[in-house]
DNA sequence: ATCGTAGGCTTACTGTGTAAGCTTGTCAAG
DNA sequence: CTTGACAAGCTTACACAGTAAGCCTACGAT
């Protein structure tokens, strides 16, 4: 079977040709699938599948797996909301974290790519050369900027990752706190039992509050801002 | 080659049944494996090899690999220390919070696994049982308790997966910080290379300060109990 | 008309978790 | 002493994983 370039088998590879697969689109089919059944769900194969390309095409495009996850870790930090310089750093600062939270929320499989031993891509650079930029302008020092940085982004990814991880569905919190009440020694474990119980009475869902921590370190960073003016 | 059970092979036999391997000497094989070379290189074939069996053998003992996981996870959350309830309650998590950082610094593998999407084992509902009745006795109420909590935790976890996971070692912390000023673009990220520049610069090595953010917490928390106690 | 190149495919190798079934020493009951 | 159930371990096998190496073919510039 030689050369064969007219009718059909020609459009099909013009077309073919004419998207010819790129970074991005890879990156986009990963982060769906991620989205979809988990971080574990994305493999070489099972991408390929998705775009429509045999496993090993995608290396032509992309180095590594690792190169995949820093992409979509990447493009995930892109959606973060950079906070304003302009504005009140507390305000500002409150509604960045407060969106990443939201971010890492829709894609419950990035804060732990994001906490791992990736390096930080541009996106998360700009984000954090952000975030510091707004501390420091504030009147923080340098050395105070590293420890509120370190406290704010800890409570982000700790609290998201609980928040993701939990072993059941939030919706159904109430009904598992039910069974976990009743499971658990009584006499061994009479605070959990309780909170369980709560948990259980509550119609307001379970209660996971990511302002709770984050207006506690604000709270205290102000105050801390405050005395040293002094 | 039929039944034979006199002299050096009958010894044989009876030492390798003397210590038939049980699930607590499998446990210790895959944490001391973790901590040396990292979760990723605990494999049940590994974990067979140290243990002197083969792959299989091992799940006479053990259910899953996901069982000698939430296994040596919960084995890490009995190294926790118990707050006490005799003592004030803001000290009594501070030490307990500090000690729970410090084991996980020893295992950091662990931070990831506990905050999975394991169920927890008893030693881990313990420690939770602990904490939340010295909240709870503290004078926090149920919804109070279970903020408080979560706020904690996120600190614990996230800081502690933030220290372990960072690209490169924290002894040469300094020597990374001054490649990593050099490297950015000066103009782009001015705030990002003051930072790198100070922990070049500094001779006590990196700013990760467990206790910075978690005083913060502590602080809001005893505030708010103040606040109410009015 | 030729040829380098880029996008894609095929094949193959090693390493993973684990299902199924086999072998063999131990120990209690007959 | 025999027998047979049982538990610990081993062997084999399978369906996945990531990815190295090399081939095939249409496109674009010369």
């Amino acid at each position: 079977m030689p050369t064969r370039r007219a009718g059909i088998a020609r459009d099909a590879f013009t077309a073919r040709r004419r998207a010819p697969l790129n970074r991005g689109a890879i990156l986009e089919a990963a982060i769906s699938m991620a989205d979809e059944d988990g971080l574990e769900a994305v493999t070489m194969r099972r991408l390929g599948q998705r775009v429509g390309v045999e496993a090993m095409s995608l290396y032509k495009h992309v180095s590594d797996k690792d190169d995949v996850l820093a992409g979509i870790a990447d493009r995930v930090a892109g959606e973060f909301v950079i906070p304003s310089r302009e504005t009140d750093w507390r305000d500002s600062l409150r509604a960045s974290y407060l969106a990443a939270h939201q971010v890492l929320m829709r894609h419950p499989w990035a804060a732990s790519l994001l906490e791992s031993t990736l390096q930080p891509g541009p996106a998360r650079l700009a984000y954090l050369e952000a975030v510091v930029g707004v501390l420091h302008d504030a009147g923080f020092n340098l050395l105070d900027v590293a420890h509120a940085f370190g406290a704010l982004d800890s409570h982000l990814y700790g609290f998201t990752l609980q928040a993701t991880s939990l072993p059941f569905d939030v919706s159904e919190a109430p009904e598992t706190a039910a069974a976990l009440a009743e499971a658990l020694p009584p006499e061994q474990f009479p605070n959990l039992i309780a909170m369980a119980s709560m948990v259980a009475e509550a119609d307001d869902g379970y209660p996971l509050d990511f302002t709770f921590g984050l207006d506690l370190l604000l709270d205290g960073l102000a105050r801390r801002l405050a005395s040293q003016a002094t």
